[in-house]
RNA sequence: GGGCAGGUACCGAAGCGGUCAAACGGGGCAGACUGUAAAUCUGCUGGCGGAACGCCUUCGGAGGUUCGAAUCCUCCCCUGCCCA
């Protein structure tokens, strides 16, 4: 094991904050002495079962005490994700049942191993504890908290002077994810600055169970691709761990100059002084930011998918859109032999392209649709099928149609 | 239980008997510009329809009044506030 001002220093990288930092200084220390791993707790919400980089940033933070030898505990919130997390949120998340988030939760650990290690991994679910709990038990539990300080939430405090509503239910998700924190004992929990309320809880309630209180270690928020709102999933800002290599690595083209450094450090995990060193080389203009971001997207992907692979993206990241040349694979859609050819705004629709023959037909007058490369703005055009084509709609959605042989359907 | 204010398209928010598929903003999509972007400018943004102020579906739900309803009436459901 290393020495504790060593991990220390280490897993301090990129936190936001350490609450409280003498006492996780003390337990590493403590660790170090007597040779017990820390107890490290990630919970996870698996109502939605995509995993993004946003959650990587904590959980490349768990990889690095599962590196220095702790015990990372993931807590799959199969049970809280029944209440619906409130953080951050305006509105009331959606209730689902046991079953769908046990479904959620088996592709949410599969995603979580891209970043973890294999070794010094438990997973939990935390209906094990929360189903049993009686009722009389979540009273005692419930009061050991005011609704003062719930209301001091800004989420909830925020819903509530809009006059928006609040499930009772939902004041009691904090104190759900505390239980996890009592139930597996835990040392330290991660999270991202978010999670700050729910994470103190887990210290209100360990401490009245008599247990030494966790710390806090808060990793920041990754913004999305947008540039301004944090990552996730409902604002479609998202980039997933299980994007293909081509598609990744072109949302973090698409991410705005001002986060290349951020996305390096964060999601590429870079060092405090590699990211620097990068940023200076940026405002010193000896690093165009086209191949900075380029780097740092090559990097992620290498990270989840093999250099190999990120070299693919990034060559046919440049033949797409930077020589505006086809993809070298298109999806391709057939259409029965017998048809001679159809009308243009039926072709669109069947092979996916657009939702709609209206938006069909608007997407063709505004010139977004090409055929073989060639505009077409006729929304009345009707295309011969005796030969291939590629249809295209804008930038991103291109497909390569053709007839079926002698009449084969389909 | 009582009183009041609300429920409008993906979101926010106008509309309050016809000219409403519904202003405006955001988001999204597309075009121009670029470094792939971002920013900016422009267009589009329910469906069907070879055109149309044509048809269909939409303004919490169900009925009703009317030639005609998102707009009026009745009942119901939901939300917030105040009182109990």
């Amino acid at each position: 094991m290393l020495p504790a001002e060593e991990q220390f220093r280490i897993l301090a990288d990129a936190a936001v904050e350490i609450v409280p930092e003498e006492e996780f200084r003390a337990k590493l220390e403590r660790s170090v002495r007597t040779g017990t791993p820390l107890r490290v707790k990630l919970g996870c919400d698996p109502s939605r079962p995509d995993l993004h980089l946003g959650h990587a940033v904590v959980l490349h933070k768990l990889r690095q005490f599962q590196e220095l030898g702790h015990q990372a505990i993931l807590i799959i919130g199969d049970f809280t994700a029944t209440i619906g997390d409130p953080s951050g949120r305006s509105a009331t998340r959606p209730q689902l049942t046991l079953e769908e988030t046990r479904q959620n939760a088996q592709t949410y650990v599969e995603q979580a191993r891209k970043v973890l290690l294999p070794e010094r991994l438990s997973v939990r679910f935390n209906s094990e504890w929360l189903e049993e709990l009686r009722f009389r038990e979540l009273l005692t539990i419930a009061a050991q908290c005011t609704v003062a300080q719930m209301l001091e939430r800004e989420d909830f405090w925020l819903r509530y002077s809009r006059g928006e509503p609040i499930g009772l239910h939902e004041f009691l998700y904090p104190l759900a994810q505390a239980m996890d924190s009592v139930a597996i004992r835990a040392d330290v929990e991660l999270g991202g600055t978010d999670q700050r309320f729910n994470l103190l809880m887990g210290r209100h309630l360990q401490r009245f169970y008599g247990q030494e209180p966790q710390c806090l270690l808060l990793m920041p928020l990754l913004e999305g691709t947008d540039g301004v709102e944090k990552m996730s999933k409902s604002l479609g800002n998202y980039i997933a761990l299980t994007d293909p290599p081509n598609e990744m690595f072109g949302k973090l083209m698409s991410i705005p100059d001002s986060l290349i450094v951020r996305y390096y450090r964060l999601a590429a995990f870079a060092s405090e002084a590699e990211a620097q060193q990068l940023e200076q080389q940026l405002q010193q203009g000896q690093l165009h930011p086209r191949d900075a971001k380029a780097m740092v997207a090559r990097k992620i992907v290498e990270w989840y998918y093999g250099p190999e692979a990120a070299e693919r993206a990034a060559e046919e990241f440049d033949r797409v859109f930077r020589h505006r040349l086809l993809p070298s694979e298109l999806p391709e859609h057939c259409f029965p032999g017998d048809v001679q050819e159809l009308p243009l705004v039926d072709i669109l629709v069947a092979t996916g392209l657009v939702p709609s023959r209206s938006e069909a037909r608007r997407q063709i007058q505004q010139g977004a649709v090409r055929v073989d490369g060639k505009p077409i703005q006729d929304a009345y055009a009707r295309i011969e099928l005796s030969d291939a084509h590629v249809i295209a709609v804008g930038k991103r959605r291109v497909v390569r149609i053709r007839r079926a042989n002698h009449g084969t359907a389909g």
